[in-house]
DNA sequence: AATAATTCCTAGTAATTATATAGGATTATT
DNA sequence: AATAATCCTATATAATTACTAGGAATTATT
């Protein structure tokens, strides 16, 4: 019941994006060096995030990447699903069918609780919301 | 971030349990033929329960399992914990040293509030919880 | 005392997943 | 043409998962 280091590695590229939203295209040396993940897991986590259609790439020299929407339209949740797969802790929360007893097992009915709970804390916080907490932690106090 | 089928069973098996409480001692044997699991795997499963002191077990002929404490006293947190290890998403949230940057990282936050979320629902289902809903699912109607 | 039915204990194993690393192809700026 | 970036595919290794196997220990019944 880990998320793997795709997702942490992932998200936290997703928010150095979005911190250095209104610059120039971020090099993935540069991110990786600013995380501590070497270029080469990083560059194969990053086409998920592209796929999912959350950052843009600019190839050739000067090249890197950018967000592609605004850091308030992607979620969270569509970063870890898009790096994670689905979050349900168990399979018959997707698929019903695929345990025959789901129409009658409560532990089915409890595990759905528990990714309706992961869902509201992760669908209800932006990439926004993440930057947003970034700078308070980072502030001169 | 799925559980493993040692939650998926384990639990099964404490809400067999829970059931059928104010009876005889529940033979692997019958539990495992309800449950759909091997005896084999069950077996290698119910020590991590015992040892929590949630179950019981009487050996020899006649012998089986019962839970060691009210069905009221016996939070799901606490099974899945048992057979899972700890529900935290990542490793920095119960041990902040773990990552040098958890001070100072805003996806530390919300790993955290995804924890509390997974233990707000878990740890407020306690096994008879588990159990009424399974009494209503199985209700004719 | 023997038998049978149960739990207990330890080891092994095949498949999958996680966590990367490596090498080179492609693209765009200068 | 040179350089510096992304892109693509393959490979390696270690850990984890999900079991299976075999037999030892225990206890009620006969």
């Amino acid at each position: 019941m880990k998320f793997s280091t795709r997702s942490r590695y992932g998200t936290r590229a997703m928010l150095d994006l979005a911190l250095h939203d209104n610059s120039s295209p971020v090099r993935l040396k540069d991110l990786a060096r600013r995380q501590g993940v070497s270029v080469k897991y990083l560059e194969q986590i990053i086409p998920a995030l592209k796929n999912a259609g959350f950052i843009r790439s600019i190839r050739g020299i000067n090249g890197g990447y950018t967000l592609a929407k605004g850091a308030g339209e992607i979620r969270l949740l569509d970063i870890v699903e898009a790096l994670e797969g689905s979050l349900s802790p168990v399979d018959c929360v997707d698929m019903p069918k695929w345990c025959p007893r789901s129409g009658e097992c409560a532990t089915h009915e409890v595990w759905r609780d528990v990714r309706k709970a992961i869902d509201d804390v992760l669908g209800g916080t932006t990439l926004a919301d993440l930057a947003e907490r970034q700078r308070a932690l980072s502030e001169p106090r």
